[in-house]
DNA sequence: GCAAATTAATGATTTATTCAAG
DNA sequence: CTTGAATAAATCATTAATTTGC
């Protein structure tokens, strides 16, 4: 197998950054000009077509719709986030880094709480650097 | 030695080995109430916090991306790397193929193209769509 | 064999995006 | 057009592996 048959188009990483980069900027649909336009530049870097362009600003348009979506729906899910502990207390700090045993989880006492953070804000809080 | 000033979490292998056996049944972003309930369940193997657990996935995460990303990036690399003469032939041959010509001007204006697409037709006919 | 020096992994922060609401 | 919410990418910083000289 000396080279892989044409199967289908493979981006380059120019190509690629290319892409996104117009992509980023606003281009979503270009007509055929443009598209020409496109393939005519990214062809230096590489084979391509101009259906190749086409779909990949169809296919990435749609997928990241797809993504916002579902990231919404989790958000919605979310609703009923929990907080963060700070009760931080209480840890065997004689050997963390010791294992000794596999035993099944205290499944945690459920504390409930009000926000919607996923958890950066609470981790936020700063521990001081290293100040010795 | 007095003790070590633990400025970072060190997982132990206990936990490491449930954050990695969640992540390998499809856990990704664990929003605060999942954050909770994983560091509650971790907490019996040693000391750790929400924060670790949000960090351990979004690094983890992160990176295996990144792996896999510059695995197929080289796979590309590679496999144009030979097909790098049908290029423009305006083009001048000074530089070939390299990784350092990143970004090209993007002639393809950010312009909010009007909403048309046309394209389409033109585009996966097989051959000769338009620029001859 | 062992530490100092160097390199690789990885935890923790910061910065840049995204889309939708207002 | 601005802002809110949430990442993901990029980066910084520290720990663990490892290399190297003795």
């Amino acid at each position: 197998m000396p080279q892989t048959p044409s199967t289908r188009w493979c981006p380059t990483p120019e190509q690629l950054m290319i892409l996104e980069e117009m992509y980023r900027s606003g281009v979503r649909t270009p007509n055929a000009a443009e598209i020409q336009q496109i393939t005519a530049h990214l062809a230096y870097y590489g084979r391509i077509e101009g259906k190749n362009v086409f779909y990949w600003f169809q296919n990435h348009k749609a997928r990241e719709r797809q993504r916002l979506r579902r990231r919404l729906c989790a958000r919605h899910q979310q609703q009923y986030a929990q907080q963060q502990q700070q009760a931080t207390a209480a840890a065997p700090a004689s050997s963390p880094n010791s294992s000794a045993t596999l035993l099944a989880p205290p499944a945690a006492g459920g504390s409930s709480a009000p926000c919607v953070h996923p958890a950066v804000m609470q981790l936020h809080h700063h521990h001081h650097p290293y100040a010795t």
